[in-house]
DNA sequence: CCTGTTTATGCATGTTTTTGCCGATTTTAC
DNA sequence: GTAAAATCGGCAAAAACATGCATAAACAGG
């Protein structure tokens, strides 16, 4: 083995694994500790890695983990989620909108399932830095602080041109007859395309969205194909939607 | 588990509960209280933490300005981003690369300070957030990890559309006659373009970057215009950087 | 092809760092 | 005031480290 090829290695695994240790390097490697010693100073040096005592970390500035202090929060909201991996295939192509139940969701997925994800929310890429399988594009425009996300034109016309298996996002207002219904016009604007621009829509939101209208119209039910909700929901309401062929799934 | 990577947890968990305890953490890491509290005690030294009996607490508990409740890993980074903002004047449009430089200018600008940012880099977007005078433009394009940030085509095109009065940038790699380098070609291409667009252009490098080269060049001395740095830069480098009408900050 | 030089590697040496434990002391809570 | 918890200081074992040295391979240049 080459010293740039074992090298080469190393900062894959450390990437890889988000730290290494000496030890476990030589062994894999095949070389005395020292030799990995070495290496690990020289990357050091380069710039390519943390040097420290027993090993190595990323250089990479540690993404802040927005997602784990909303984790005791809202379990169900994590239910949800969960839930919706199972409407996700590898190698699939699929539209994250924000909120946190969409970033649940990013959290959510296996690292090694490779997968292209596109989203207009920065944190949901920060969230899939280390997701190395994962295909990340954020779509650009103004950033619009009060939902998080990008939307005008440069967001809306990048997405005309894109075609996606799933389109995910939480429920703001979700009624059997008014449809879904945003509460931001700049944020009802970009999810009407997302939902044309996608082969199925997969709605997730708790007991309290249902059977809410909200300022601005996003699609009917008809154009909607799964909804994720919880057990204790309004019976006659998951009919109506049922009845509108509207997939509804309990969890 | 890594010293490092333990005292790095131990900072992550007080952010998020807002305090720690030395018991719970130990059981949490897996080492004894002994160990806990000789990392607390490190991080307490280092000004990462307040150190109090049984546990630590946040730092800016009883720190009123909010500026300074960022995590200093780098105070050196700190010092150079802090004195770029006497380059910035309100209502101007700057442009933000990658980079924990730049992070860490976006976190220093004044919360009071109106302010277009535009950034391909979703971090300095989030971190953004609270900065309620501050609109922020997100560049889109495909996520490239390793610098944190979009890259591709549809970013440079967004580019190309814009001016700015600024472009801040972190130095890969500075050399007075081999000019301006960055380590990766997706994001060479879109810096060459950020310093075209800007009206001028800030580097900020410590001393560990000047007269370096690195794999792909973004321009040459003449098109730059301050650079800041430490005080004990290379006084050869520094003159030489100066002739080529380049002004030299050193902090 | 031969020879001197550089480079990469492993080993042995002694040193430093990290860590857990123990007993003594301080702080906290009641 | 007392008991429990937390802390401090020292100590020792283990791990990680730096250093010098020897060997072997790769290289350069006649």
């Amino acid at each position: 083995m080459l010293l740039a090829e074992r090298q080469s290695l190393i900062l894959k695994e450390l990437n890889h694994k988000g730290r290494v240790y000496a030890a476990d390097l030589a062994q894999q490697l095949g070389v005395s500790e020292d030799t990995v010693r070495r290496d690990l100073n020289q990357l050091g040096e380069r710039q390519m890695l943390r040097r420290v005592h027993g090993g190595a970390l990323p250089m990479q500035l540690d993404v802040p983990d927005y997602a784990d202090r909303l984790e005791v929060k809202h379990p169900a909201k994590q239910k949800r989620a969960n839930a919706a991996l199972a409407f996700i295939q590898p190698r699939q192509t699929i539209l994250l909108n924000s909120g946190e139940t969409c970033l649940y969701l990013a959290k959510a997925i296996p690292r090694d399932m490779p997968l292209t994800v596109v989203s207009a929310c920065p944190l949901i890429a920060c969230e899939l830095v280390h997701h190395e399988k994962v295909e990340v594009i954020l779509l650009g425009g103004t950033f619009f602080k009060p939902a998080l996300r990008c939307v005008g034109t440069a967001a809306t016309n990048t997405l005309r041109k894109m075609r996606f298996d799933s389109y995910f996002t939480g429920a703001c207002a979700l009624h059997p007859e008014r449809g879904f219904s945003a509460k931001y016009l700049e944020e009802a604007e970009i999810m009407r395309v997302s939902v044309e621009q996608a082969d199925q829509t997969i709605v997730m939101g708790g007991v309290d969205r249902l059977g809410l209208i909200s300022n601005h119209q996003v699609a009917n039910v008809r154009e909607l194909d799964v909804l994720i909700t919880d057990q204790d929901a309004d019976a006659a309401i998951v009919q109506a939607l049922q009845e509108r062929n509207l997939q509804v799934v309990q969890v």
